[in-house]
DNA sequence: ATGACAGTCTGGGACTGA
């Protein structure tokens, strides 16, 4: 089974881009973010023609994620609990998405589809949204690992009366524990979680992606529970920018990831990035990242 | 080498991205 996640920066002019990637690599699963269009403009039928159904979240031109699969879908759910509001009128965006995947196994596969906001400026409003988004979504999302580390208290385990109202994290079959399905956290993560991550760390000083904050929200997960996957099987940039000829310079980031349940990420074989997806006229300034689970 | 980023909108410049 192959799974990828990529930021494609509108669905509508990268459509052709996108399908080719999935039938080259034989995707099973596709988590894409900045889809930058409502449902009923996404290019559904040319998803429906490679044999996928897609999933879309999308308010209006900005953000937005979606998840194509050519594995059967057994439940979807958009956003999460306590997710923070933005802009005026203040609403909740089209930054998460989540499907279970029938992937076999008895308890099936959620696959999260995230565009963690940007934060623009260290001393925006924005940058402090970035963090309560981190910080929302990992309580969200505890359940998965509820368990796996110490520092989760051990009636959170996935279940009814763990979720709040709208549940993050839908109770799989029966309510036996270890019956939690494993999980993927893939997409736009919008930090560079180490120096190397950048191709010039003094480039950042004093912007975001970088600042210890949000490194700290991004690991908070790994102290979760949560294993990020591709790290340790695939060393390159995720992201160039269009500006400065960043990507003949390959002066990039590495901002684009996948945490893992434990189980999950064991399962896992190699992971990969489409470097050629960044070259020539109508790419996308991120690339797809992807990964090999076996059966 | 005289360009210099790309996408969206009820657009002709502003906003967003990172």
């Amino acid at each position: 089974m192959r799974i990828g996640t990529w930021n494609i920066n509108s669905a509508r002019t990268r459509v052709d881009r996108v399908i080719e990637c999935c039938a080259r690599w034989n995707l099973d699963v596709l988590a894409m973010q900045e889809i930058k269009c409502k449902p009923g403009q996404f290019p559904i039928d040319a998803f429906t023609d490679a044999g996928y159904r897609v999933e879309v979240h999308g308010l209006n031109q900005w953000n937005g994620v979606a998840i194509a699969s050519r594995l059967p879908i057994l439940s979807v759910s958009r956003d999460f609990p306590g997710a923070p509001t933005w802009g005026d009128p203040a609403r909740v965006e089209a930054r998460a998405l989540r499907v279970r995947i029938d992937d076999g196994t008895p308890e099936g596969l959620d696959v999260w589809s995230l565009y963690v906001p940007n934060g623009r400026e260290i001393d925006h409003p924005h940058y402090q949204y970035k963090l309560q988004w981190l910080a929302a979504l990992r309580a969200a999302v505890s359940p998965y690992v509820a368990g796996d580390s110490s520092g989760v208290s051990k009636g959170d385990a996935p279940g009814e009366d763990s979720l709040a109202e709208g549940g993050a994290v839908p109770p799989a079959t029966a309510s036996d524990e270890g019956s939690s399905p494993s999980a993927l956290l893939v997409g736009d993560w919008n930090v560079a979680p180490r120096d190397e991550d950048v191709w010039d760390i003094d480039f950042f000083d004093g912007r975001t992606h970088v600042t210890q904050p949000e490194r700290s929200a991004f690991e908070a997960f790994a102290a979760d529970g949560w294993v990020e996957a591709t790290r340790p099987r695939v060393t390159n940039y995720t992201y160039w920018d269009y500006q400065q000829l960043r990507f003949p310079r390959n002066e990039g980031m590495r901002i684009d990831f996948m945490y893992a349940t434990p189980a999950l990420d064991a399962r896992i074989t190699q992971a990969w990035i489409d470097r050629d997806e960044r070259k020539g006229k109508g790419a996308s300034d991120h690339v797809p990242v992807i990964v090999e689970i076996a059966h």
